[in-house]
DNA sequence: TATATTTATAATTTTATCTTATACTATGTT
DNA sequence: AACATAGTATAAGATAAAATTATAAATATA
């Protein structure tokens, strides 16, 4: 009902436009690898379609008549169009252009992701990137409405009220106790809840999981919690710790950051802490909606080094010992 | 070589955009008065050329990928160039768009031919038309320059040098004495060169066949030529005929443009001379170039009305007789 | 569970396009 | 004048593309 009212096809239309940049049927056949009688007929298809005379046939030669030229700016310029859309699709097949959403709890969007993004688009020029910072409660709820491409956020704070709009990749850490670098419990390979009995410390807020373990790692030990600072992310924390105001247990992707952020002369160092405190973090995607090739690159690229951290200070590799560097 | 290239496809693009608009392919096939597997199988050709899949196919459906829409743009960008293209060449086919450039000498530019293009371009709103006022000798030489489509030009004069650039749809033309309204010599049907002897005349340059023929047409009978105005053109001397300064022998052309012009209430009226004077008028065509089917078709226009103002005060006709208002 | 709708695939037919072969025309060369 | 060259058009046959019909499998709906 649509495209066969087209009479027009790609082919009459190089074709045509081809004899009319080179004068003779024969040439243009050259120049499209086709025989002299094809374009031939493809030419006299296209007059018959259009329903008048592209080329007067003088002394065996064709001679464009005026209507063709305009006939020949329409051929240029689908012709041009459909060269720039072939572009476009191979860029975008080779991940060369596209547009990635992301949004991130507090701690890896510091420095964590932007440095992975950065080695994202490196020699990617038409790739745009957005990344917002949000709380991880909201994190899940702007991908269930199909706002963004991917999240970062802990899981253990909305497991409860898990959407069934989202997809997540679940990976489990074991927080880290944060110190300054000079400090003597710096050189225990693993610091213990007795360890900080009665010194300060720099928390988040009771509801979250992490001090919830916190304070039962703690109990368990028989040591006291002695929260003097309190804070909504992790990061403020690594602020009170670096001046020898306290000590913090702290997720190892904020761990990780900081330490990237802070390369040359990092002025905290992080050790293992027991009784363990787990933090469970997730990569989320929308559940309903098929993800771009390029986002699926990026996901990979972003679970992997996710991986890596937490793997890098698991305890079954890390027990007593320094964390690499 | 070139459209080899060229990996998409019509019928691919058209198919793809149906299947994105309506979000099946069935449906598509409906509007597209195809069958579903000819859908199907354009969908999977396309994803073949382009190398990546458009479409997710989950619970049976197909749920277009991000980058789809990156095609979609583009193929509904080439889909309508494709309409506009074929918009225009309909309209150009039915002679509804195009331009003409017609040069012509004075007389027939004064009403002739603006009336005469006033009523070609009735109804066909993208049409245009060029006209300009040359001497015969420049008429000739812009069409043979390929510069105009048409002119309208006194031959006689440039017989001697006619362009084998340029060819000629000759007419020729028994010249009409023209003289004031009321004049005792309008109440003869025909006027002779005796009749206007030792008259005071208005005639063009001597070098002008007119003037010679007319010269000689009074030498014929005998009669003084008593010649007190001189113009270029035919059209200036009708000022001091209207005032009874002159007479004048005149191309019909220029006699019906005047009184086309002068409508209502004519100063002047026209009767057949004798012996004949005859102008030979040329509608003159580039000879290798073939032209617009919309030019062609004010030709045939043209050489229409010129030919029944010919006959209109041809001898056979309407010797000794009043010539038709 | 039965019914209707959807997509995908296979087999077959139809249509479009290409090639080869050939005839014809104009032009330039010997 | 005879011949070679370069062009276009057309016909016949081969090949490729695109359509159809028939069918199976999956999913949603009554």
């Amino acid at each position: 009902m649509k495209y066969l009212e087209i009479a027009l096809n790609l082919k009459q239309l190089s074709a045509f436009r081809e004899v009319m940049l080179t004068g003779t049927v024969s040439e243009a056949a050259r120049n499209l690898s086709r025989t002299q009688p094809a374009i031939s007929s493809l030419i006299a298809g296209l007059e018959d379609d259009i329903g008048f005379k592209l080329f007067a046939r003088r002394s065996g030669r064709l001679h464009p008549v005026p209507e063709a030229h305009y006939l020949f700016e329409e051929a240029s310029e689908i012709i041009g169009r459909l060269d720039v859309a072939e572009r476009t699709i191979k860029s975008v097949r080779d991940l060369d252009r596209g547009t990635i959403r992301i949004v991130s709890m507090a701690g890896p969007s510091v420095f964590m992701l932007p440095d992975l993004i950065g080695r994202f688009v490196e020699g990617r020029e038409q790739v745009r990137v957005s990344l917002i910072t949000r709380s991880s409660i909201q994190v899940q709820q702007l991908i269930s409405v199909q706002q963004y491409d991917m999240g970062l956020a802990d899981l253990g704070f909305v497991s409860a009220a898990r959407s069934p709009l989202v997809d997540h990749e679940v990976m489990t850490f074991e927080c880290l106790c944060a110190m300054p670098a000079g400090d003597p419990l710096a050189d225990k390979g693993c610091v213990t809840a007795a360890d900080l009995d009665g010194k300060p410390m720099a928390t988040l807020y009771p509801d979250h999981p992490t001090f919830t373990q916190t304070e039962a790692a703690f109990a368990e030990m028989g040591a006291r919690l002695n929260g003097r600072f309190e804070t909504v992310y992790f990061i403020p924390m690594f602020t009170y710790v670096e001046r020898g105001l306290a000590y913090a247990v702290v997720d190892p992707l904020s761990a990780e950051s900081y330490k990237q952020f802070n390369g040359g002369e990092p002025r905290i160092v992080f050790r293992p802490f027991r009784p363990a405190v787990r933090s469970v973090a997730s990569i989320m995607t929308p559940a309903h909606r098929p993800l771009s090739n390029l986002a699926l690159a990026f996901h990979a690229l972003l679970r992997d080094e996710v991986r890596r951290i937490g793997e890098a200070y698991s305890t079954a590799e890390n027990a007593g010992v320094t964390p690499p560097a």
